[in-house]
DNA sequence: GTGAAAATTAATGTCAGACAATTGAGAGCC
DNA sequence: GGCTCTCAATTGTCTGACATTAATTTTCAC
């Protein structure tokens, strides 16, 4: 294996490169054993740590882990749907922390989404399911709730939601997007917010859901954005009245 | 700062966490310029190799660039639509490569997250998403066309649509699904898929977009959706043909 | 005085070699 | 056979050095 010296990027970028592209080609498979480090400098002809940084930027995304010992060495890892929808929900919150985008955006973009699986979550939601939406509403109605748990239960809530298609892709899709708006909405409106009302249309979601009523369930879904998006206005307006 | 020495996880990835932390926090704001190399390494009481390590790490995650030179360092970097999207791509790609996801699932993930944002393309398409969409399906309908060339082509059609919503978050969203699923879509069913037919209900599509009728579009794309399906039972067929 | 060339400087990029820590495997003993 | 002990392989970390890059400052010819 060689490495292009005239390129303008770092080695450690290439070669990690060079690696990732062998895994996601399929030619590497899932716990196969990557040559050590010393044979990888070797290989590629630059020195330890420089194989190092490649390892440590595969490392960083969930492509590789590592053991220590006789037997030890880098493997190739298999993602699972927990670690991809955590990486997701970094990615997204990051996205949205750094370019200013508009609540209504998100607001929107999220609902949409989340409205894309409801009628399969109708149609195929365990009682499992079910239960942790019950479960969730009656957190939500609890006046000791503080705001964090309020966020935290609807999270639950809408995840529940989701997971009630029985569709992992789908979840892992959704899952990221609606836990990484889910606190920045929150953030934005717990001020304004009526919990009762919140409660009431949670409420609305489950029965549809449970009636395997899926027009309801869109319906429900239609007044919580609308609530949503209001509830930003409140907020804009307050913030307006605030500095005039 | 300092760094717990009696943790599992290793000094890099300890490191990478406080900064990553930092910049989630927004303690740290976009093109902030990081303390040097030497400077963290006496700040986290570590060499300097361990905090590069650190470094890559975080810069794999597009969370940070850097740059040589006398004023150079590592700065917070902005993540843009794009390379979130690209990451987003990636880690799908990943996810389904590796975990057996079988076809039926992926692709009915894949038709309701398009068909979230169809009715809001159908409102707001510029011109310039529609002579998009349009350009692509002329595209498919050439002969000559490879089977590279059509899936391809047939990933623009989609993202145009997508982008067609002007919502920069969905488009994020959606667009690293569709990326992701329809090449592995496509390499599953190219063998037994009709060109025509596509094209006529991608050309279905583009009519309901064009004259703003949501219903129709849904309608298209529940039928694309389902002839997808049938080529992946086709698929598994002849598979099975073949061994039998 | 001014402008271009050269030295300075501060930072990242890379290398070589060493030692520490961990862990599985096999030898040796009972 | 089962237990312990040593050993060897591998990653984790450190030290110190040099190369490369690019902005800044200085020098010097004009």
């Amino acid at each position: 294996m060689k490495i292009d010296p005239t390129s303008k990027s770092d080695l450690s970028a290439q070669i990690a490169k060079s690696i990732r592209d062998a895994i996601i080609s399929g030619d590497m498979i899932v716990d196969e054993r990557l040559p050590s480090e010393s044979e990888l400098a070797d290989q590629f002809d630059v020195s330890r740590p420089t194989v190092r940084e490649a390892l440590k930027r595969l490392a960083a995304q969930n492509l590789i882990r590592t053991q220590r010992g006789a037997t030890g060495g880098a493997f190739v890892r298999r993602l699972s749907y927990d670690e991809a929808r955590a990486q997701h929900v970094t990615t997204s919150t990051l996205l949205l922390s750094m370019n200013a985008v508009d609540f209504q955006t998100a607001c929107e973009a999220r609902y949409a989404l989340e409205r894309a699986c409801a009628p399969l979550s109708a149609q195929r939601r365990t009682p499992d399911h079910l239960a942790t939406m019950r479960a969730e509403i009656h957190r939500q109605s609890q006046p000791g709730l503080s705001d964090e748990g309020f966020c935290d239960s609807d999270v639950a809530f809408h995840r529940a939601l989701v997971d009630g298609a029985g569709n992992p892709v789908l979840s892992y899709q959704l899952g990221g997007a609606v836990e990484a708006m889910q606190p920045l909405m929150n953030m934005i409106t717990f001020t304004q917010r009526n919990r009762d009302r919140i409660v009431e249309l949670h409420t609305a979601i489950a029965n549809a859901i449970e009636a395997n009523r899926p027009h309801d369930a869109d319906a429900a879904l239609s007044e919580l954005t609308a609530y949503t998006l209001t509830l930003g206005e409140q907020v804009m307006a307050a913030r307006v009245a605030r500095k005039g």
